[in-house]
DNA sequence: CTAATATATCGAAATATTTCAATAAAAGAA
DNA sequence: TTCTTTTATTGAAATATTTCGATATATTAG
């Protein structure tokens, strides 16, 4: 995984609401839907879309639509690459 | 770790001159003076300061003085304590 | 087709971050 | 003490991010 790859990762990190929608991952596990997101956050339609995106772009979830609604999976191999890096920082 | 920190260790991660610093860990490994990072980023010395700041203030780095020179350690402990965060969130 | 629902995009305001010149502070050298 | 070196702080400009209202698009229901 090279250096802009983690920037883009640790920048999507890096924001309390982001860090909420993955935490519903922990919660429910996978699949996650857009609307469960706008259940748990206090924030307009469009920011939960901006930082849906942002997660998405940054190959931490994988959107699949189904029907009108939208769900979410946790990119495992993605998260993987990035805790590598991580653990050869950490020597 | 509570998710405040999360967040801020995240964000010092989210800037290509900070991962340059950090990969001089990789190269050199403990410590890295800041001298070092001084040859290695074109930026002008206080963005050099800001940086290591960012870095140190997210208790990534441990800074020590050496005379008129400053050392840094990695913070092998909370970087640790963040990759277990990431593998908890990876379930 | 029309209406309702779910999500995305646009555009602008508010806020945060990055950068550097100027300056300050700390510490050793002369 | 005075000079030099090393790092930090201040303040301002440039840039990026977050937020939301308005609007657009997509999909299903009636």
């Amino acid at each position: 995984m090279d250096s802009k790859k983690i920037e883009k990762i640790s920048r999507a990190l890096a924001d309390p609401h982001r860090l909420r929608i993955l935490d519903q991952f922990r919660k429910n596990s996978n699949p996650v839907y857009c609307s469960e997101v706008h259940d748990v956050l206090d924030l307009a339609q469009p920011s939960i879309s901006h930082h849906l995106k942002q997660l998405v772009d940054a190959d931490l979830l994988i959107p699949e639509k189904e029907g009108r609604n939208l769900k979410y999976n946790l990119n495992q191999k993605v998260l993987g690459e990035y805790i590598s890096f991580l653990n050869a920082l950490k020597g």
